[in-house]
This record gives C-alpha cells, sequence and structure tokens, in this order.
DNA sequence: TAAATTTTTTATCATTTGTCAATGTTTGAT
DNA sequence: ATCAAACATTGACAAATGATAAAAAATTTA
C-alpha cells in the first residue's frame, strides 16, 4: 500500500528534497508494526534489514563479559536504525536490535539498500548523510565518556537527548549511560 | 610532483581498485610533512583539510571541563583523518588535530574533496567505506568505554591496536582511554 | 481487581579510579 | 655532555561507582 510509506516519504521531501512522484522507489520498504519489547535481531544472527522508525523508538544493545545488557544507540522517530557492523558486512552480529516501545517500522532488506544507494543520488546522499550523522553522535558519546563523570553524563544526556531520559526507564538510560541502574537512582536523588 | 603521491596512489590502487593511470585525480592532494607534536588545527578554527597518512600518527583531541586534553580519536598509516565534525559542517572546531610523530601527509581542500566525492565514483565509494570503517571503530570504541573496567580497555586496546601501546607514551594512551597517566601506570604493573 | 513480575529506591560495603605530592627517569635542546 | 623540561612511577588518601541485598513502588497479566 502506498500511503504505508508516507512518514518515510514526507521525511525524505521535507529532509531531503525527495521528489514527491518518485515514491515508487520506496516499495522496497515494508511495513512492520512491532510490540514494546519485541526482538527484531538477536545476537549471532546476520542483520538482514534497515530500519526506519515512524513511530516509536529502537535500541541496540549487546551482552557484556559479565552478562548485562549494554545498550549502544538508540533512536526514535524519522532515524534509521541498524546493527550497522553487521548489516555492512553480512557476518553474524554481536548486537541486538530491540524495540523499546510499540513501534510502526519500515524495513528494507540489506541487498535492496545498498541497490538503491548505488542506483539513486538522493538515496546515495541520504546513506552519506545518514553515516556523517551517525559519526558526530558516537563522536559525542566517546567524548562524554572519555571526559565526564556519570552525573555529567546524564545531564547531558538530559540537554542533548531528553527523549532518552523522558521516554525510556531508567534501566535503559542506565544501560545507555554504561552506569548500574543503582548509580543512576543515586545521581537522580542528589539532583 | 607526481610522484609525491605514491602513497595514496598505491593505498588506492591496491584497497580500492583505483585505475592506476587516474592518478591526476590526486593533484589536488599536497604534501605536507610535519614534525611530531605539530598542530594541524586547533579549537575555534573551521576544519579545512582531510589528511590522509602516510608516514606517522595524528590524534584528535579536546579539551574537557577542567582543562585536560581528551584523545578522541589515534589513526596511523593509510587512513584519513580530519575533525570530522567541522570538516562536515564547516562550523569551527571543538577539536585539535595534532602529530603525535613526525608525519608525511597528504592533504585535501574539503571543497575539493567532496568535489572528487561527488564526481569520481571510487571516491565516492572510498568515502562510504571510510565512514562505514569509522562507525565500526567508534562502536567498537562506546562497547568499550561502556562494558569494560580500565584495565579491561587496555587489554582489549593492546589486542585491537597495538600500535597505540606501542608507539605513543603513555600520557596519550591514557587519554585515548579516558583514564589517567597515574592510573595507566598501576594497571600495567599489576598486569 | 488481585497477584505476579518488573522496576526503582535505599542502605551498606567493596573496589576502582582520581587527586595530590614526591621522586625517578627519559628526552630534547643547547 | 649538561641542563631543563616533560614524562613515568609510586604512595597515601579521597571520591566515584559497583555489588549485593532488601524493601518499596510501579507495571503487567490473569
Amino acid at each position: 500500500m502506498q500511503n504505508n510509506l508516507d512518514f518515510l516519504t514526507r521525511f525524505l521531501v521535507d529532509q531531503y528534497s525527495f521528489p514527491a512522484e518518485e515514491t515508487l522507489l520506496l516499495s522496497k520498504f515494508k511495513r512492520v508494526n512491532v510490540k514494546k519489547n519485541c526482538l527484531l535481531l538477536t545476537s549471532g544472527e546476520v542483520c538482514q534489514y534497515a530500519y526506519f522508525i515512524c513511530n516509536g523508538c529502537l535500541r541496540t544493545y549487546f551482552i557484556d563479559g559479565k552478562g548485562e545488557e549494554k545498550t549502544r544507540y538508540i533512536a526514535f522517530e524519522n532515524k534509521f536504525v541498524s546493527a550497522f557492523a553487521s548489516f555492512i558486512t553480512q557476518a553474524p552480529s554481536a548486537e541486538c536490535v530491540q524495540a523499546l516501545e510499540d513501534s510502526e517500522l519500515l524495513r528494507i532488506r540489506q541487498a535492496d539498500f545498498y541497490q538503491l544507494v548505488d542506483t539513486n543520488a538522493i538515496f546515495s546522499k541520504l546513506y552519506r548523510q545518514s553515516l556523517e550523522q551517525a559519526q558526530v553522535i558516537a563522536t559525542w558519546r566517546i567524548e562524554t565518556m572519555i571526559s565526564m563523570t556519570a552525573k555529567e553524563r546524564y545531564e547531558n544526556l538530559l540537554e542533548r537527548m531528553p527523549q532518552v531520559v523522558l521516554r525510556l526507564s531508567n534501566k535503559h538510560v542506565a544501560s545507555f549511560l554504561g552506569i548500574t541502574q543503582e548509580s543512576l537512582s543515586r545521581l537522580k536523588k542528589k539532583g
């Protein structure tokens, strides 16, 4: 159904001057609705899809040496999410992809995605800009981790990505900050 | 001089099937030789150049809230280095770029770089793959920071980027790991 | 609505890491 | 070769964060 793609179309038209009449190009995207906590990819699987978030929230996480879940990335509406390393290389993924809210997603297969990127100038630019933006976010995360205390990181997150704190549980916020729930609980109290 | 570009040409031919006869495309790259500790970009400046390392080592770092230098990125031979965020946006850079060894570099202006990327399929692919690779490295750094102790991060670094430990001072290794020199010194002793 | 499960808070104690100061050691310039 | 500056190590102590356990609160499920 064409109008399943309204979210993505509007996003592309608004943000990337995508020609509205070329929505046929988007036919490789399929709508997927998932419940909160739904696992879209588990570790060990090869990541077949990239997801565009129309509504909701996704995270990527991994299990560390002590068996604890650690959240590497969180995204909300109008972002693409995937287990990058696996999606790019088609090797088994160390990371899992999970919905943290009931979510309306559009997914595209890896091969279709790269075909679009390789044959369509707008998609090529979109992908490049997505990678550049991902780099800026990753740089921010690294900077906070090597230069701030847990408290400073929390306050910084509240400024830079308030949605994370407002929409998600402390458990997931703590996991994203790289600290325990207990530490986060204390930080918030001391305020 | 054409043969100033031998390093880059060889790299592109070997790694990216670059047609050896098209080295004219590389004429926008200029050779720069710098001494250890040379600052190629200071914070507040707009990053004009991307650097390809023929020989030597570059880092990007910033000054944190307490006035301490924190190293976000380190690269050796055959890598491109830039203050990404500023290079992409042409806004003043928070980061500095510095040589950590006497280095032989090739630099290219931002506009020339993007022109190459936009007009040449191989450069476009090269840039995309560089961004993807940067994402994989950034992901690794984030993962280590949110899931490992300083000791574990050090051992992991020794495995994954031994050059950092072997070629650079403890001061810079500690800065890259996000810990103090004193902590690093103790970690190495207990090892 | 009640019970079960999950999440959050609180407290105590252990461990890791940072801070500061003093002392060796290396490096680089003259 | 000598001196000065930068770097590395060590020790004592402080601060931040983790681990564990228990209780309180919130959420989900039946």
